[in-house]
DNA sequence: TATACTTGCTCTAGTCACTAGAGGTTCAAC
DNA sequence: GTTGAACCTCTAGTGACTAGAGCAAGTATA
């Protein structure tokens, strides 16, 4: 069992995202103590670095909602799965390139080194 | 003189969001025509033109400002334009990397061709 | 000239994915 | 038992737009 704080922790996931998440219904609302301190299993754990993960790739919430759908039922075909990563494929290849080009431009502008 | 329709269709910048640079303070506010609409001139077209090409080079508003700023008086030394071209280099770097350790593993994934 | 249609205006509110703050409660260590 | 960190809920703010309502101005065609 962990505390919220111990969670962020361990995912890099700050405490407040980590209650925004389950507000979002990406994480099912945490068990509590008696205290009604929120209280997190390994599954927990494990489901939110997914999450973590999912956002680091450019997944939206409703993705990950989506994608957390489909492997909680896995006998469906991963068809869906396939189509929103080709998508995010399209898009992260699409961003390296412009993210290419304004590197050199960037480059350019950083080589005038404090004079006017 | 162009219109605030004509000024988008030249620059790619939506109209709500060329009103949205004039209330930021981006663009000073537009002469109006009788009718009171905002009618543009070839400087108010450069000037929009460079905050998108800005914003593309993932520039803040707050940022632009600032460059516009220093291009409005280009006998200060240019130190802060180049402060600002290096964070930006550096952080654009670095999100290059993580895209393409994304975009292989995005490939994994598209790799799952519609089976299960 | 009349009409219809497009484009423009202001203003308010919504979006996404958080983040900050207020004001209070619980937990763990000493 | 007391302190101090970590927790709770709730509301509001962020950046950079975007959408919609309700109305006015401009323009192309009959």
């Amino acid at each position: 069992m962990y505390s919220i704080g111990q969670l962020s922790k361990r995912t890099g996931v700050k405490v407040p995202t980590i209650r925004y998440y389950e507000q979002m219904g990406l994480l099912e609302a945490a068990e509590r103590s008696d205290g009604n301190q929120r209280r997190y299993s390994k599954a927990g754990l494990d489901r939110l670095a997914f999450i973590r993960h999912s956002r680091e790739l450019g997944f939206s919430i409703d993705d990950i909602r989506e994608l957390l759908e489909l492997s909680a039922h896995p006998e469906k075909p991963c068809g869906n799965a396939h189509a929103i990563a080709v998508r995010h494929l399209e898009e992260v290849q699409d961003r390296i390139a412009r993210l290419r080009r304004l590197e050199m431009e960037l480059q350019r502008i950083s080589a005038c080194d404090g004079g006017t």
